[in-house]
DNA sequence: TGATTCACG
DNA sequence: GACGTACGTGAATCAG
């Protein structure tokens, strides 16, 4: 046989674990439809062969390739050492089934796969590389493993496929200061965490590569251990030369691994298109699928496969959509037919077309309805006919709709009618269109609402998104109706016939989700959260969000005047510091001004590597020099104006007076609402000239303004939570926390306590709600990192129970996928399970989530009851903050009104739940916000 | 569109 | 096997 490898070939050797890994935690959870299989990792895998061929096609194509693979069982490295990779966790249990087929999808694509038994693939990579050299080859290692770089050299180089960045001996000496050849040496003294080689204690890269640059090799170095002159380093090379020793040879890699395959073998071939379509469609992969049968011109195969609606056993078949019929309604008798069959049915799936996205705004277009999968029905009501031509928009209304009264009346009955529920996606927003007209829509269902009580945390709750993950289908883009941009038309100047298709849908789209969605809530066991806290929130909202609150249009006209003037003054103030006139609102500009031109110290990259100019970085700076102080003052009046003062008077509604936010009620995963356009949550509070802006949130003549906030509520709940006996007390007590722990902490009486030493004690309490660092706190105090950890140390210490709070609930979420609030919502945490930052970030995210979300849980419940609670008093509830709830009020009944609101919210966990600690909620009133805070 | 910055709890 | 560094939001602005 004639071997077909020599000068002139190139190798390329593929580190199939580390695509399988990048795979499986860059993938959220998939699973192939048909019987639930995990396959998230295959198909990241088989995409990233799939780039990786297309990718390499040109004159510089592989004439040899190979992926390598970890064989299970132990290796030669587990007998030379025990404790090696001891730290490893163990495979998650999603991926374990998904090994095998990934050999197989290797094998589809044509792709010679190794792995040896006894050996890391590494090992068979060094050996590969070796033989490929001998025969005077090139070869290329597609892999980012560090372990892999001491193979670099002459006619070896690695590339790192996710980052498209080469890795040559230039690229191995900058990231362990040594050449390759020595990178073993390097690499024995530093060791490594994650596979447990231990390595010198002590010594980082830095050092390693000085000493063997210093000494030429790890040998000769341990042999000289005796002439090095600093003290500790000379010690630790002699205590632990032999775990030195071993530690290299845990790093060195094998490279005569006795293989069965030559590289004769290994020549690239092409994809058979047959054997690699039959295993696309065995994996049910149908966009990978298509992708690659069109690249090799061949017919794709059909998927058939069922979705995750059709499987589950109480879901209904459902028609495909490709045969739903949607019909227009254009006359009394054929709503009629609909309205009666509604009423049969006992739901109905309903979905408003309109104007504007803008609730207070929008005027209705059209209704569709849906009773069954597959058959829905639009109302056209206000379209507007062909008007191209008519420049100033026809009042007339195209042919072939009913009257919107007609229709309306017909239909008010069935939406006010208690035996007929009205399921819709986020439905508050029909809810406020219908109430404008005089409708009271209820009761009601929201296919939004049971998707964020069942899936908070693992993805968005929007229509488009539930629609491709649950039913594998892609509803019509609006964006195909009205456009996008300049030239977006509004929907009543849609063509009825492209708008029957499009909201019919939408109205099956919803029913298909409910009747999915609903039989799995109880399952879930997400029924207690959505009956008590989504669904009932819905009507509270809309009521809110009509009732808006007043703004003084007058006064923060005068605010915006003052604001600019005292800009432009600094404006003139800045550029003369610069010595030049520049953009103040650039931070490019500004960034290249402080560091580039006047050469500033302290100037750190942001991860573009442009200069930052946040505030940190100014503050630190306004000691150097006075522009970047003044760059601040400029700052806050910007913000301050150009987000408060001007666009709140844009928000004023013409008709009412009054500002109405919007409450996106699935938009935060942890249970707190996020309010819209305006965002009535972040009105500026701190700062003096902030609070003047609180000043034009007013009452009507003769009313107040009443706000009522929870006092410390996410450090009572974090008290109950963690069962910290010392906390609970305090607050059972009416301590002031951050003084008790504060004394605490640094052991003093708490008469002692000075407001600096209070300030930090009150960091560290907060640090720990948020799943504190040493380095978080110390950026936050502008203390060293040490001290920092001295607070943490002396914190937990004194509070004993809190690691294992934390630790426990890190656990939960990696067990579970999730963690819960103390009302049983539950916030998935699916990025728990990933590697390196991305995990440490969730780490802390469920750490907190549990705290923040309980806070959530009972202001929720506090609204609910609220309406109940304050009865017949003349006040309407406004706005909610998290922890804050406003109230308009009649001046006589105020005080009524604060302690019945009061009652309601301190009493807002029962009977659910009994908490171990007080809550205490703080009001005040007043003509405007600021005096009402 | 993404990055940066900053307002709130 | 590294990588960034306190949790959760929304909005304005610049720059490409």
């Amino acid at each position: 046989m004639s071997c077909n490898f020599g000068k002139g070939s190139h190798l390329h050797l593929i580190d199939g674990s580390s695509f399988i890994f990048r795979a499986f935690h860059a993938l959220p959870p998939l699973t192939r439809p048909s019987d639930g299989l995990p396959v998230g990792a295959v198909a990241g895998f088989v995409n990233m062969i799939w780039r990786y061929i297309e990718d390499n096609k040109g004159p510089d194509a592989p004439t040899h390739a190979a992926v390598i693979f970890d064989a299970a069982g132990p290796t030669f490295r587990d007998e030379l050492y025990e404790a090696y990779k001891a730290n490893r966790e163990e495979m998650p249990e999603d991926l374990r089934p998904q090994i095998p087929l990934t050999r197989e999808a290797t094998r589809a694509f044509n792709l010679a796969c190794i792995e040896k038994e006894g050996y890391e693939a590494d090992d068979i990579i060094a050996t590969l590389t070796r033989m490929a050299r001998e025969k005077g080859g090139e070869v290329t290692i597609i892999s980012s493993d560090k372990d892999l770089m001491q193979l670099v050299g002459e006619g070896v180089e690695m590339l790192d496929a996710m980052k498209d960045r080469r890795i040559g001996s230039k690229e191995v000496e900058e990231r362990f200061g040594v050449p390759p050849e020595k990178v073993v040496d390097v690499m024995a003294l530093i060791g490594d965490p994650t596979d447990n080689v231990p390595g010198a204690p002590g010594i980082g890269v830095k050092t390693a590569a000085l000493l063997i640059r210093e000494y030429g090799d790890l040998d000769n170095l341990l042999a000289h251990a005796e002439e090095i002159k600093q003290p500790k380093r000379r010690q630790t090379l002699i205590e632990y030369a032999d775990q030195i020793r071993l530690s290299r040879e845990l790093v060195k890699l094998d490279d005569h691994v006795p293989l069965d395959v030559t590289l004769c073998d290994l020549e690239v071939k092409r994809p058979d298109p047959e054997v690699l379509l039959d295993f696309l469609k065995k994996m049910e992969f149908r966009t990978i699928t298509k992708r690659v049968a069109e690249a090799l011109g061949v017919e794709a195969p059909e998927i058939e496969t069922k979705t995750a609606a059709e499987r589950a056993p109480e879901a209904p078949e459902m028609p495909p959509f490709s045969k739903a019929v949607y019909e227009a309604v254009t006359d009394r008798q054929a709503l009629e037919k609909w309205i009666e069959r509604i009423n049969e049915r006992g739901w109905v799936a309903i979905d408003t077309e309109t104007t504007s996205l803008d609730e207070m705004r929008a005027e209705l277009v059209g209704i569709s309805l849906c009773m069954e999968p597959g058959h829905a029905a639009y109302v056209p009501l206000a379209h507007r006919p062909d008007s191209s031509g008519d420049l100033f928009g026809s009042e007339a209304l195209a042919e072939g709709q009913m009257s919107m009264e007609e229709a309306l009346e017909m239909l008010k009955p069935v939406l006010e009618d208690e035996a007929v529920l009205k399921i819709g996606q986020n439905v508050k927003y029909d809810a406020k269109v219908f109430a404008r007209l005089g409708i009271e829509m209820a009761p009601i269902d929201d296919t939004m609402l049971l998707s964020y009580a069942m899936h908070a945390g693992l993805h968005g709750h929007g229509m488009d998104t539930l629609s491709e993950l649950y039913l594998g289908h892609k509803p019509v883009a609006i964006k195909e109706l009205i456009g996008s941009g300049k030239s977006q038309i509004r929907f009543d100047q849609v063509p009825v016939e492209k708008a029957v298709r499009y909201a019919a849908e939408d109205a099956d789209v919803t029913l298909r989700l409910w009747e999915l969605f609903k039989p799995q809530l109880h399952r879930k066991r997400a029924t207690t959260i959505y009956e008590t806290e989504e669904r009932p929130l819905v009507p509270v909202l809309a009521r809110m969000e009509m009732a808006g609150i007043k703004v003084d249009r007058d006064a923060l006209s005068r605010l915006s005047s003052m604001f600019a003037q005292k800009m432009a003054a600094l404006e003139a103030e800045i550029h003369e510091l610069a010595g030049e006139k520049f953009n103040v609102a650039s931070p490019s500009q500004l960034g290249e001004i402080l560091f580039g031109k006047m050469g500033l110290p302290g100037g750190k990259r942001t991860k573009t590597g442009h200069w930052s100019t946040s505030a940190q970085v100014l503050e630190d700076l306004a000691t150097e020099h006075p522009l970047a102080a003044k760059v601040l003052d400029w700052r806050q009046l910007a913000k301050l104006k150009s987000t408060y003062t001007d666009a709140l008077q844009a928000h004023i509604d013409p008709e009412t007076g009054r500002v109405h936010t919007s409450y996106a009620i699935a938009g935060a995963n942890t249970g707190r609402l996020a309010s819209t356009e305006p965002n009535l949550q972040n009105i500026p509070v701190r700062t003096e000239e902030g609070r003047r802006i609180r000043e034009a949130f007013v009452a009507e003549e003769g009313r107040l303004l009443v706000s009522l906030d929870y006092s410390q509520i996410e450090l009572r709940i974090f008290a109950h939570m963690a069962d910290i006996d010392a906390l609970k007390h305090a607050f059972a007590e009416g301590l002031d926390i951050h003084t008790m722990t504060a004394a605490a902490i640094f052991e003093i009486p708490m008469e002692e306590v000075t407001p600096e030493i209070r300030r930090r004690a009150k960091a560290v309490n907060y640090g720990i709600i948020y799943g504190l660092s040493a380095f978080g706190l110390a950026r936050n105090l502008r203390i060293p990192r040490a001290e920092a950890q001295e607070f943490i140390d002396a914190y937990l210490k004194r509070f004993p129970g809190i690691r294992a709070y934390q630790q426990d609930i890190i656990e939960r979420a990696r067990k579970q996928g999730y963690v819960e609030t103390l009302f049983g919502r539950r916030i998935h945490t699916p990025e728990i399970e990933s590697g390196g930052a991305q995990a440490a970030a969730a780490r802390r995210a469920a750490m907190n989530a549990p705290i923040q979300g309980t806070a959530a849980d009972i202001i929720r419940r506090a609204m609910v009851h609220m309406e109940r609670g304050i009865g017949d008093l003349p006040a309407q509830m406004l706005l909610q903050v998290h922890d804050e709830l406003v109230f308009e009020v009649a001046e006589e009944a105020a005080e009524e009104l604060i302690a019945r609101a009061r009652a309601v919210m301190e009493h807002a966990p029962e009977p659910a739940v009994k908490l171990s600690v007080p809550l205490e909620v703080d009001a005040g009133k007043g003509r405007n916000w600021a005096e009402a805070h």
